[in-house]
DNA sequence: CAGAACGTTTTAGCCGGCTTTAAGGTTTGG
DNA sequence: CCAAACCTTAAAGCCGGCTAAAACGTTCTG
């Protein structure tokens, strides 16, 4: 088994043949050795790049960066230093966004909380709604 | 002051003038009035309908689901109910969220812990990035 | 030897929420 | 009276990460 076909390496990898010619073609994977016939040929390590790529993935790196991580392991340089530097970018992002969807939870539940000792009949005012409308509006009331 | 243009209802609300323009074409603002020369006229009404809008933005509600909530309004139907049930599958969602990106965070600290204990010089293999390999990988070694 | 099941390419579409561009018409200020 | 600053429309572009479609060539299976 020293190639596989695309298709082989789709299954292999549960990443769609289609998904892996589009990694290609933005640059996340190098060109494809090709057979006579011109079928893109593979080995283990696009197996074990294509892994790589769906954990830097799931944590939450996003194709471009992964890229860049990928472009200078190619070139040999070290990057760890650069990579640890990309991480904590994102875990200040993800702390961000943490932040906000703490925030935004809080608020659905005051307003669902509000909604359901709220009367039904105040339901009037055609261009607000009581249960959205913001806190500051609702304080003024 | 009776009406205004869309440059000072934009002003007024902290929304661009294409954006409400916008807004009129996807249906959550209503057809505005139009002056004799086919300018669109607006009132207050339009300033608390897009603050709704901004509101209900923040509580992570898409402009369809305020298309919806407004549209059955508009019908004169009681929406509270409705607002609610739809809130509640937003906090869901909201949970599910949070869920994912406290994981990914876990999983970030983690790397991040692990590059700054690691010697830079086992940073070799092409196509694994030690620092951002798989926990499975990493207990695997 | 047919036809299914692969493979190839280029191109376009999708999601949401805008933003930008182009090409005009109207109004306001000095 | 002219230019700047507003207004109008329709259409296209953007972000990311795919997915699908069209139109073709190759290889495997019965």
């Amino acid at each position: 088994m020293v190639g596989m076909k695309i298709g082989e390496l789709a299954s292999k990898t549960g990443i769609s043949a289609q998904t892996i010619r589009y990694y290609e073609n933005i640059g996340v994977l190098p060109e494809a050795v090709r057979l006579p016939n011109g079928y893109r040929n593979y080995d283990d390590t696009t197996v074990k790049r294509l892994a790589f790529i769906r954990d830097a993935q799931t944590s939450g790196l996003s194709l471009t960066e992964i890229h860049m991580v990928l472009e200078m392991k190619d070139g040999g340089e070290s990057t760890c230093d650069h990579v640890v530097g990309m991480l904590g970018q994102h875990l200040d992002e993800v702390d961000r966004q943490l932040g906000d969807l703490q925030r935004t939870k809080a608020r659905l539940e005051q307003m669902i909380a509000r909604a359901q000792r709220m009367d039904p009949t105040d339901c009037t005012d055609p261009d607000r709604c009581q249960t959205i409308a913001s806190e500051k509006e609702q304080r003024r009331r």
